[in-house]
DNA sequence: CAGCACAGTGAATCGGCGA
DNA sequence: CTCGCCGATTCACTGTGCT
């Protein structure tokens, strides 16, 4: 049932017990796999469990092209209870498995993540945070009838509640990150391009595969070099993989023989990190993105005040939405600007102005303000 | 048991049950005074429900100064079964009142938002997305043992699974955000300064008062003016502030009857913004149809008449009956524009174009001219 | 070779209306 | 109910191929 044990250069754990199968992939059930464990063995753990998505039909891009979505087998659950009674078993295997000073990482979207944290609360885990992870590069709402589902949310939760001592790497963290305390909104990008597997045919060997960035963090946050983390969904062994990377071990469980394979051959091309590059992790920060309807929200300009181009021959008005109307027309700063001048697209930042002292200034300089403020409240 | 109507300039929506008492804050418990009001009455909601915070002992920050936590009576449940029945109940009395295609807000952090999720679900709520509020200024985790609690969670949902007609002014939010659809992670600023309503004590009247930039938000995106939101857990008033101000009506609920005294007098000082800044314009999805036969019978297009895409790869001859041939096929501008490209589907008013002085245009353009001239029939 | 245009794609509970 | 048709709807990024 195992698959060959890798080459690996992290140091053993000293308490680590013997029936531990460190580095290797259980093929398998993830309750059959997790009974044969040894109690209190692991120092953290990474879920990924089955979302529940339920998309009732297919899905067409705009320009008519098919979204290929999720649509496995094991995604698939007759019913809330079912689903949660599939949580309660696997929550209840993991944490016979954890050390008291472990902790559990667990990832979902909105279709399965109250579920998955009622369910571990009602099971004795206590929460220290949930997380979100931001996707820089969501796939947009097609339809516009939702917003853009742009996050994930992680759940970081302690064997229970008397867990104190659980694994914290604070300082490093804060080292890493400008000397600021990490916030509970991570930032990343979703897995694409050199990192994504892909088969011989060029299609993607796993449909949910995570970026190697995000277990990353969760790793350095979590654990020690050496310390052992488990993932009972192992997939395409993105846990795995950024384990060897940063010099810890894992166990993986993974039912699927395909993505079991996959992730083997990952795993072993991934090379560890030299010691002294382990400690900190690099991070980016981006110019953020400014909208007209945030500055109406922080009170710049308000709604029902004008805007007017530099010649005053046009005269919109600000709406609380952060759109602007200019006769009996709504639109965007741009697009309004744009009507304005029989143009076909238009920078309304610098073409609409405001009053200032008598004098018109450009709404980019309220953007400008804005920023400023956005970088104080981040730093 | 109620405080009087404040004045007020909103319209007043035509179907509202003459039982509602709007822009009022109901005194007493939320399950009483919801099972008061007409079933199917509100247009939204928005829910602030008590957290059951786990502060164990006294927090203290680094400089030994206390933090003034949450910690008033009302937010102690002896247990998690207690808290969902609370749920449950409150849940289940919002829904009744709820019109169709009304959706509720429910706001919350890790300590509630997992459990409430799961009871709404279980209700028959239907989630359509989670959001994240991304405080700009949080308060930092003092003790260094977690991250910094920098986000609260929303659960937007509808009444149920068939409901598809949910209000959602995805436009405006569009127009709003650089032409660009709204994410799913919101951020705004924590309330503070002069909006944080203060006691002549200097002390905040309320310990969780929400910034009133994200309700205004909340209602700008999820109901008309004129609109009724409901508010079952009102305390410091922030969505009849919000409503107020963006000429909605609402429905408070509160307990507390400080509380309600200082949300009433805050609500008071609002004034509803023009209506410029406020109303709402006809959306391509809402704007009445227009068959391509009452073009062609409108004299706007002659039969026989050619159409042309935009790169002139295809042709098609405009009939008397308002089909279209192309060869010898004759159907729906759709239709023959999908059989044109080789795709499933097509919107023959963005494909199709027509010569107007040398230059091609769509003929939708047309359309817009035929809704004109019907809006000038009708008035 | 640089630069640009265009195609492809990602954990997604993604209509309305009349017959 | 279902069926059929109208017609509305996308962001950030990567990879490829042409000029």
């Amino acid at each position: 049932m195992r698959t060959e044990t890798g080459a690996f250069s992290a140091p053993l754990p000293a308490d680590c017990s013997p029936a531990l199968p460190l580095n290797e992939i259980l093929i398998g059930d993830c309750l059959e796999q997790l009974a044969r464990l040894p109690a209190a063995s692991v120092d953290a753990v990474f879920a990924d469990p089955p979302y529940n998505l339920q998309l009732e039909s297919t899905l067409s891009r705009p320009d008519q092209s098919l979204v290929d979505a999720v649509n496995d087998d094991w995604d698939k659950f007759d019913s809330f209870s079912h689903y949660d009674s599939f949580s309660r078993s696997w929550l209840k295997a993991v944490r016979r498995v954890m050390k008291p000073e472990a902790t559990l990482f667990v990832i979902g979207s909105y279709h399965n993540i109250f579920r998955v944290g009622s369910t571990l609360q009602d099971e004795g885990f206590w929460i220290l945070n949930d997380i979100v992870w931001r996707k820089a590069n969501p796939m947009p709402n097609f339809r516009g009838r939702r917003f853009t589902n742009a996050h994930e949310t992680l759940i970081w939760a302690a064997k229970d509640s008397a867990a104190k001592n659980y694994r914290f790497n604070y300082e490093l963290l804060k080292a890493g990150n400008e000397d600021c305390q990490l916030r509970s909104d991570w930032l990343f990008p979703i897995c694409t391009g050199a990192e994504r597997l892909k088969g011989s045919d060029g299609r993607k060997t796993h449909p949910t595969q995570k970026p190697e960035a995000l277990l990353a963090r969760i790793l350095i946050a979590a654990t020690n070099p050496g310390d052992v983390v488990l993932d009972p969904f192992f997939g395409s062994g993105t846990t795995g993989a950024a384990a060897k990377r940063l010099g810890r071990h894992f166990v993986g469980i993974e039912r699927d023989k395909t993505y079991a394979a996959a992730a083997r051959a990952r795993i072993d091309a991934v090379e560890t990190l030299p010691e002294a590059a382990i400690a900190l992790t690099p991070s980016k920060r981006t110019e953020p993105r400014v909208a007209f309807s945030a500055i109406v929200e922080a009170g710049l300009i308000a709604p029902g005040d004008s805007l007017v181009d530099d010649k005053q021959r046009h005269r919109a008005t600000v709406r609380a939405d952060g759109a602007i109307t200019l006769g009996p027309v709504v639109g965007s700063i741009h697009k309004i600007g744009a009507l304005a001048q029989g143009l076909p697209a238009c920078n309304g930042w610098t073409y609409w102005h405001f009053a200032q002292g008598g004098k018109l200034q450009p709404i980019d300089a309220l953007r400008t303000v804005a920023r400023g403020k956005l970088r104080e409240a981040e730093a």
